[in-house]
DNA sequence: TGACAGTATGTCAGGTCTGATATAACTTGA
DNA sequence: TCAAGTTATATCAGACCTGACATACTGTCA
């Protein structure tokens, strides 16, 4: 694993210390959670290319700043359920959103 | 929309009633639910597939029959999370999960 | 430097989801 | 038909998630 991804891992709420710590997320955590991470990836290209706030999107799906700040720092208190509703909600086909869980890790 | 569909939505635990009923179900709503429906479907392809019972399954992610049962059915108090997490438990890919969403509806 | 717009982080009450349990319904083979 | 195996449905306490709010941080412009 690369210590870029170790790093999105931590800021996402979850502890990336030596090989060994790292042994504690099995392998399908790890998929979980950068699953979670590309869309909230998504969810942040897609805000920034319209030139939308975080404020502006939480209008749009009826939720609040801090929580899009979260959705988009995959924090560990947001759910992939909030998030494809929100990625639908602005726009995103289901199609898009498989794609986006698809791309290669 | 086709009849088949309304009946895995009704049975998913939506009302689907006439035209104008069903227009309460918003686009974002409707493919969500879609996407639910996908891989709750996929998930029994793969049991079924293998032989396993719904007990099985439920030991192997460390979950019950009965939530096994509710998944399958896309229940409303099955969360995408869940559905996710119980299909990498069982060895799909995250490729393989994207593809299932998006495939066409 | 200050003021402002935008983003990040911490907290929490209320609502939702979860695994567990009980039990009913359905299937299949003898 | 009965019994055993499997699946469906109902319920609930405890855990978790959510929007909202407060506040801190960051960048930018004058």
């Amino acid at each position: 694993m690369q210590k870029s991804m170790e790093k999105r891992l931590e800021s996402a709420g979850w502890r990336v210390g030596d090989a060994a710590d790292f042994l504690e997320l099995t392998d399908e955590e790890t998929a979980f959670v950068e699953l979670k991470l590309a869309l909230a990836d998504y969810l942040r290209d897609i805000r920034v290319k319209h030139g939308w706030t975080q404020t502006y999107v939480a209008r749009v799906i009826s939720s609040s700043q801090s929580r899009v700040a979260k959705m988009e720092a995959a924090d560990p208190s947001v759910t992939v359920d909030l998030l494809v509703k929100s990625l639908l909600a602005l726009g995103a086909s289901r199609l898009e959103v498989g794609r986006v869980i698809a791309r290669a890790a």
